[in-house]
DNA sequence: AACACCGGCAACCGCCAGCAC
DNA sequence: GGTGCTGGCGGTTGCCGGTGT
């Protein structure tokens, strides 16, 4: 997509809108002399007229190396819809399953595409004979705890809108936060998801076979 | 050709946790 | 313990291009 026009700035002067070409190699070139952290010094060091946030934003999710644009596979599509039957809305542990693609990246393409694609599927089933009783909703995994999340299941038709109302998790019911100890979480502490999905494909696979 | 509408996505915003002092 | 700062996260906004009428 064409950038967005950059114009405007906030009330405190500061840049807002896309970024330029400019901008992103003075980021660039900042961050591999200096290195990705103290945002705030960043965004004033460089030179860039930007709010430090604006800057990790942009470093995280197109500066960055090795990052990955568009052309989600289908693995990675299959991948995000069952992570997000998992976790839910927790779109930062979701991309850390995928390499190279940012929570960004995957809350958008899950808004735009996948969102719509299970609500496409659930109205099919709707409008199919109605033989099996929805299962009573699980609690989802909120961040280690913290910020009522916004994506318990009990509030599936609230809070998260139509996406949660377009999930209603038929073959995992278990609160994620009892099984799992979600501080250990980060790039380490993912063996369990990988553990998750390796028995949730035996149990598609069992599935399949009845 | 002109206009309206819609979808995709980059960027912003507000909230919260963690840390230092 | 209180306060301020910073970074991380998820939700939301708004622009732009594509498509339909």
């Amino acid at each position: 997509m064409a950038p967005r026009v950059n114009e405007g700035t906030s009330k405190k002067g500061m840049n807002r809108g896309a970024w330029t070409h400019e901008e992103d190699q003075k980021l660039s070139q900042f961050i591999q002399l200096h290195g990705a952290k103290r945002w705030k010094t960043i965004a004033i060091k460089s030179g860039l007229n930007r709010c430090g946030k604006s800057c990790r934003l942009r470093w995280l999710n197109y500066l960055r190396p090795n990052i990955k644009r568009g052309n989600i596979s289908n693995e990675e599509e299959d991948l995000i819809l069952r992570l997000h039957r998992l976790l839910g809305n927790r779109w930062s542990l979701i991309a850390g399953r995928l390499p190279g693609r940012t929570d960004n990246e995957i809350k958008n393409y899950w808004n735009s595409h996948l969102c719509k694609k299970l609500m496409n599927k659930n109205n099919e089933k709707a409008r199919a004979p109605a033989q099996q009783q929805p299962s009573p909703p699980a609690k989802e995994a909120s961040r280690s705890e913290p910020r009522e999340p916004t994506t318990t299941s009990d509030e599936n038709e609230g809070t998260n809108g139509p996406v949660a109302a377009a999930l209603n998790p038929p073959e995992i019911n278990f609160n994620v936060n009892e099984l799992f100890d979600f501080s250990m979480e980060g790039c380490h502490g993912l063996d369990w998801v990988n553990r998750f999905l390796e028995l949730e494909e035996d149990g598609l696979m069992n599935s399949e076979r009845r």
